[in-house]
DNA sequence: TTATTTGGTGTACAATGAACAATAACCCTA
DNA sequence: TAGGGTTATTGTTCATTGTACACCAAATAA
């Protein structure tokens, strides 16, 4: 083998870290691998990427073969690539992380995982590969950027509370906040407009619901607001 | 060829975006490639990665056989993939942001370029590949990084004066800051020792040198404190 | 009807950010 | 050596933002 075509040994991969949020906590869909290496255990969703297709493509390709959401909220990382990261031989994978409504979520089976299910963040066992790391930076990531812009609310249902959204925050960045200061804070931005509806079917007084302008949801995701909580 | 074969039929490489400042602007070193594609052209420095080396060995390696330099600040932004961004074939790179001292940088004429020097960053020439999309993005990082942490302190000489470090900041942020305010700010994070020595030989009213404190500056680093100027 | 649960609201104080100008110290030149 | 040129150094005031904190309201369940 020249040392060119040496060169050429090695493969790409995306894995796809899927956020989402049931209520209460933010989840990441993982699936159980089928075959080996690391059969039976916990991953990221993730493949190869094909000779013609662009990482991006390739990421949201296993995105929808997984859970059927095209056009949801999707952003690189950072590429991962220690020699021995794959037991196989050479991959150096791109990491992703999306953003998707549990609710619009349908599980369908793809050609790299039968089973998938949602698993709180925290307190993770141990999963194939060096996803745990990979994991791990881009939940930071994601605390980053919410930081930055109000994408937190790509997590949620179309219409929501103003506790549901606190709750998100609070689950994103693992802090608690004041209930009084997010609420001035959040409505003084203008971003969500009141439905002048009200929860049903609870066991104590129910709350207004939300949903966002649209309009201005787009301006702070371009502009990078800052948006410290 | 088998169809697992052509996922193998693609290399990837590391492109540093190195970062300088003399003493007023901000700077990038730039090579002029000496082959076919882009012969001519200005480039990043970036090699193909061996087939045993991690991604972050392959940066450092660019960076000191281009520089000579070890051990600088280096931080990985993202991975390019676009499927036609190289004219030869699939090669993935994954870009790396570098701070350098100008000071401690002596040229080496290195295997994948002859000539490098220094450009502005702003109104800056196309460059070869796509390498005009992956300064700007690495810009960007560095535009937010700055701001969460202490580290264009990489890019200072050991000794320097208040007003170098306001230009530094002011060039790296492309904003004007208040010179009082700055002052107020930076001196009241016990991040600067004041040497007691007095710049020499300027035709004018001398400034205090400092240093900084190193113990101070790695809590900043570590901990990723908010700095916004 | 009462208990339980969560929703909704305002104020006072502290900390931070932003705007702003006059004097000091050095070198150079006439 | 006196005066001009240039950059260094320093504080205050005002506006804005952040932070801490407690009580009443509205629904269901028992």
């Amino acid at each position: 083998m020249s040392e060119v075509d040496s060169f050429f040994k090695s493969a790409f991969s995306v894995d796809n870290v899927i956020f989402g949020f049931d209520g209460s906590d933010l989840k990441v869909l993982l699936i159980q691998r089928g075959a080996p290496p690391f059969k039976g255990k916990l991953a990221l969703p993730g493949d190869l990427v094909y000779p013609n297709e662009n990482l991006e493509t390739a990421a949201e390709r296993v995105l929808e073969q997984l859970t059927g959401l095209r056009g949801v909220y999707l952003e690189q990382v950072k590429a991962f690539g220690a020699v021995n990261r794959h037991p196989l031989g050479r991959v150096i994978t791109i990491a992703y992380y999306s953003l998707v409504k549990t609710n619009d979520y349908t599980p369908m089976p793809a050609s790299f995982a039968q089973v998938a299910s949602w698993h709180t963040i925290h307190h993770l066992e141990e999963l194939a590969f060096d996803h745990n790391q990979i994991l791990h930076n881009c939940l930071l990531q994601l605390q980053q950027r919410v930081r930055m812009a109000p994408i937190g609310f790509e997590l949620l249902p179309p219409k929501f509370t103003l506790t549901e959204l606190q709750q998100l925050y609070e689950s994103i960045l693992e802090t608690e906040l004041d209930k009084r200061n997010f609420r001035k804070k959040i409505l003084s931005m203008n971003l969500l407009e009141d439905l002048n509806e009200m929860q049903a079917g609870v066991a104590h007084r129910p709350a207004k619901l939300y949903q966002f302008d649209q309009e201005r949801y787009k301006q702070f995701v371009e502009r990078g607001y800052s948006f410290d909580l």
